[in-house]
DNA sequence: CGAGCCATTGACAGAGGTCAAGGCGTGTGG
DNA sequence: CCACACGCCTTGACCTCTGTCAATGGCTCG
């Protein structure tokens, strides 16, 4: 790794509170790389190499099985993926790809183990980031099991509200695709999702969304902090 | 607590290892406490005082969003439970209730979060545990998005097949009602789903189960490894 | 023996998926 | 510069999955 690189990495709040000769031995053996667009980082089943640690881009979490597949997470940058197999040592349950051009950096899997054993400061940072992760995981599980699929897009228009620069209007960042396998339903529904939305205020242009009548979409989706107050 | 309790206590893999002077601070103002069935230990929402250790009994985790319920799990001994609400020190994402008479250790979560910093050994046990619920939090998600009901029963059946003295006979557990939350179903479609599986030699006697045709089953279900390995 | 809870069943309705067709934008090669 | 192909999104028709509501029957417990 280049020096600014690591300068760079040492930085990220995951890193900034370890002593130098663990951060140095952590970082041995450790890549830092660019991929373009749609490249697959992981595939589910492989045993657990490597931390990823995405620096910049997005990338997509998914799973698959019999033939289906399904996006569980978008990751944007600084964030961690796969940290629990790397912890257990086990194989990974999640692939993982590219959706834009991305720097990961990649630390094998022993070092991060080492380090926790040996950096307590290290030790905390990660059962900080692994229990963030957790709570992450455990409202999307909620959202699935209690809300239907209008419900479920209605609650993340609303969620990309919250982040947006201008109130009301919301780039889409996502293609339809993968938005749909995100919120667990297939493009042609959720394409009729939005038309049900219609009359709450939600108007569509391309990737461009307004809402136009918040009281409303609000009264449709019941927002609940127990499930939408997701940091990732 | 009783010094019996405490011994037996000291002796569960979370605590083995953690020192003397260690353990004896944790406990300060722990409880030991048995609770008929039926009783609610936790609402989400609350902040997190406690940690929960299950020692005896069953518990249900469940979730509720705008008068709906769902069972997110149902938890046997030993495990933790609403470990990461107390590492992140904020409130409960799910509620918790007493499925049987139960047995539940209750250590105050300012006394994890200083046996965490203090007892590597400790917070090392704590990681391993957090990875390992994070683990079954996935496995979950990806059961609710990549599977219908009917394929979720089937490989809920297969696991507990595993788990049986007698294989081919299982023992149900759970009344209907929560075994449908727990599958992401009405009790009606509960039902339903096994009468779809009759055909796949799944006989229905009250509680009992038994399994006459396991390859016709597995044809159906699928089960998959990186989905069903479910230790809990 | 009756009250009440639970599981099941039937009839029905709505949610959501599948398949096929068509529109629209983009890129590429002639 | 245009024609075409291709991918993506949308729409319609249709069907399956799943929930709702009501009725029934078994079971437990007073």
């Amino acid at each position: 790794m280049r020096s600014d690189d690591v300068r760079e990495v040492r930085e990220i709040s995951l890193f900034s509170s370890m002593g130098e000769k663990h951060f140095d031995d952590l970082l041995k053996m450790a890549y830092l790389q660019g991929f373009p667009a749609h490249v697959q980082l992981i595939t589910e089943g492989d045993s657990a190499d490597f931390l990823h640690i995405l620096l910049d881009g997005t990338v997509e979490l998914f799973g698959s099985s019999n033939d289906r597949e399904t996006t569980m997470f978008i990751m944007r940058p600084v964030c961690t993926f796969n940290l629990s197999a790397v912890l257990e040592d086990e194989a990974y349950l999640m692939s993982a790809r590219t959706l834009e051009q991305s720097r990961v950096l990649m630390v094998p899997a022993e070092n991060v183990r080492n380090a926790m054993d040996a950096d307590p400061a290290f030790a905390h940072a990660m059962v900080k980031e692994l229990a963030k992760r957790y709570r992450v995981v455990i409202r999307a599980l909620k959202e699935q099991k209690l809300r239907n699929g209008v419900e479920r897009l209605a609650n993340y228009l609303l969620r990309a509200n919250e982040q947006t620069p201008e109130a009301g209007k919301i780039e889409l960042t996502e293609d339809r695709r993968t938005l749909a396998a995100l919120l667990g339903m297939t493009p042609e529904y959720l394409s009729r999702a939005f038309g049900k939305l219609r009359k709450y205020g939600v108007e569509v242009h391309g990737s461009e969304i307004c809402l136009t009548n918040l009281d409303d979409l609000n009264h449709l989706a019941k927002p609940n902090p127990l499930i939408d107050s997701r940091t990732m």
